[in-house]
DNA sequence: TAGATTGTTAATCGATTAACAATC
DNA sequence: TAGATTGTTAATCGATTAACAATC
């Protein structure tokens, strides 16, 4: 295999171990609960045990973004939730657009945790003449045919896929073309997208593939 | 040590690693696609290009499993996908109930492509008055205070927790009491359950904060 | 100050990739 | 048969864990 192709296919974007960067949002999750709880400080050690990893895993982890800690004293919660929102984005506004209002998607439009966070869906697109029109969590649902139009005049970062996977490639190209920088795809297919666009997939259906694959495990083991 | 001891000994410790489980549903999804196309015969090459991984790694991966191939011919598709559905308990009528049908539960009630491998959601139940009696995708929707009574009498060997964060352990510790030997969790929490039972949970909003890093990520080497 | 705990380098472990004998 | 491709062992690479000097 020639080094480029090799290179290509390395688990990393910029240099942050795609490992690592999955457990960000672990730690904005816990750090967010203690705050709430007015932890002041934390120690690796604590964080660590909360998260079910090593103590050494979390400083490494850390080390890649800055240095947060002092020593002999830890992290000071508030100061490291800060950073680690910075560095995940949160807290910025941004701006996103969901195409296909199912359940599935007027249940993300409807996910208040993603709001308070600073990711606001402005707009919501379907195909069907029965969606366009009614309102989910106060926005009126738009005919698909004006994403193009819409996002023109109101450009998004991050477009929302949670059509059938059959209509979802068509979406992605339009998303792409009106400048949408990321995409959250719910549809159980594999997007192309060019390369400076991010897809992130939530893989429903594999989870519980993977799901009955530890029940059958589990099951092998209990009856030796 | 023997390569056989070390075999036994990995799968006593850790049974198949985590990182060739999380491959498996791709292995199916892709033979499932060539057996639709009528692909008799694939190789560990082709398998791989498809899946963006290394040839090495489709063979060791399946290698943990079993015997699938033939030297100089490749893997059969549709006896490869037979014993992959079988490793993941594909088309083997799991029985599963699913708590909470908010927009969330009645999105995955409606997921056709869980009942085609026979995954069948028998019951749903929520608490909102407002909901129960309702009718989702043929099932009508049951007072969740009826759940104990119901597993009671046709057992779930999965429980899906589809309800808002703060009710999803308690209705986790009644399908656990109830008998129920795996949890698909949709509810942002960790949930506590006995050693025995295998919890899956589907992180929609960590997948989102991940996105947000990526794009800023890009942000940066384009600016760059 | 003295104990605690970081950030970082070094060691270990596990996963991925390469190589190749076996054999269809 | 001869080319193709597996299953498996060996080499490499990357991620995790340990160790410890720095220092709060």
């Amino acid at each position: 295999m020639s080094p480029e192709k090799r290179k290509m296919q390395r688990n990393r974007q910029n240099g942050i171990p795609l490992t690592v960067v999955k457990r960000l949002p672990g730690y904005q999750r816990l750090l967010s609960e203690l705050a709430n709880k007015e932890v002041e400080r934390i120690s690796s050690r604590e964080l660590a045990a909360k998260m079910k990893i090593n103590p050494s895993q979390v400083r490494q982890d850390l080390s890649l973004f800055g240095t947060f800690g002092q020593q002999g004293y830890g992290y000071r919660v508030s100061y490291l939730l800060g950073e680690i929102n910075k560095i995940l984005g949160i807290n910025t506004h941004t701006r996103m657009v969901l195409v296909g209002a199912g359940h599935l998607g007027r249940a993300i439009a409807n996910y208040e945790n993603f709001t308070k966070r600073g990711f606001i869906i402005e707009a919501l697109f379907d195909q069907d003449p029965q969606v366009i029109g009614s309102t989910v969590n106060n926005l009126i649902v738009k005919d698909v045919r004006e994403l193009g139009a819409y996002l023109a005049t109101a450009p998004a970062e991050i477009g929302v896929i949670c059509t059938p996977a059959a209509a979802a490639q068509e979406i992605a190209d339009q998303l792409v073309r009106y400048g949408v920088k990321g995409i959250w795809n719910f549809a159980p297919v594999a997007l192309k997208v060019p390369e400076e666009v991010c897809v992130e997939h939530v893989h429903i259906g594999e989870s519980l593939m993977i799901l009955s694959f530890q029940l059958r495990q589990k099951e092998k083991k209990f009856k030796r």
